[in-house]
DNA sequence: TTCATGATTGAATATTATTCAAGAAATATA
DNA sequence: TATATTTCTTGAATAATATTCAATCATGAA
């Protein structure tokens, strides 16, 4: 067999969809060329990143969701953003952000388990400018990305 | 005019998309009857939740992100999932997990501004249970999503 | 009012999703 | 191991949908 699935996944994750025009066109009562016109100008005008899909992380293996507040170093204070475009690659994270408070960045982490999430950790989280972290583990997710699940 | 726009951005919150089948089957080399199959397998089996849009949050009005550390009165210990259960249905709520550590549950929320936000804090924060919260606030978004955005 | 720009829409066409039936591959059962 | 059963793959035909185009309408500026 070929394993579709997982490839599938993979383009799923940030993209490879497209709105339901037809659909969309009746839930509205609306014609569905005025639909489409306003799809195209969402797009163009950069409204819309991407369509992709949501999943029930724990059958695709991604069950395990931690969110990690991380401090930087004095040195790098005035440019976090440095620190987070390195971190951008890495497939298991979901969200980046640089926030207020005591942590400067704030990351959302999908792995399949506790010893997956460690392997990340070495190799994602021993980055020059990251001096102390802080794991908050998902014991149970009511919703995510909009979409209630579970 | 018609708000055509504001509506589309409602449906695409959680739906009203669907994968590009003929675009997937060339991009993996595979019959698009066999990516059609495994797609609705997934479907069946619950593997994906939704097909929905990321949008540029700011252009959409949505540009101020908080994250919510949530602590419960001791006597919802046993129970959290009750006062998650209750803000499902705020819009601004994009998820909810209930975590481990010093708090009990963490928020992410979106509005338009802080005095939005603020309305948001006394409308969905004011619910018996909820003894103590913390915000921390975006102040720039490297990833949402597993999208990269700006 | 007149003009320019953007939004709405129906009709025609191009593209795509879906169904169906046949066969191949994997798995279960004897 | 043989055989039955289920699941997966696939091409051909059909149904449904997206897209293009041109005309019309609405809006705001000059």
């Amino acid at each position: 067999m070929k394993d579709i699935r997982r490839r599938l996944i993979e383009l799923f994750k940030n993209g490879y969809c497209t709105p339901r025009i037809a659909r969309i066109a009746r839930e509205l009562q609306e014609p569905s060329t005025t639909i489409h016109y306003n799809i195209k100008r969402m797009e163009i005008e950069g409204l819309t990143k991407a369509y992709k899909a949501v999943f029930d992380y724990k059958k695709i293996g991604e069950g395990f969701c931690t969110y990690v507040l991380i401090s930087l170093s004095p040195d790098e204070y005035g440019n976090p953003e440095r620190v987070g475009r390195e971190l951008v690659r890495f497939p298991q994270i979901e969200s980046i952000d640089i926030i207020t408070g005591d942590w400067e960045m704030l990351l959302k982490v999908r792995t399949k388990d506790i010893e997956e999430y460690y392997e990340f950790v070495k190799k994602a989280l021993s980055k020059k400018g990251i001096v102390k972290t802080k794991s908050l583990s998902s014991l149970r997710q009511l919703k995510t990305e909009f979409v209630k699940v579970d």
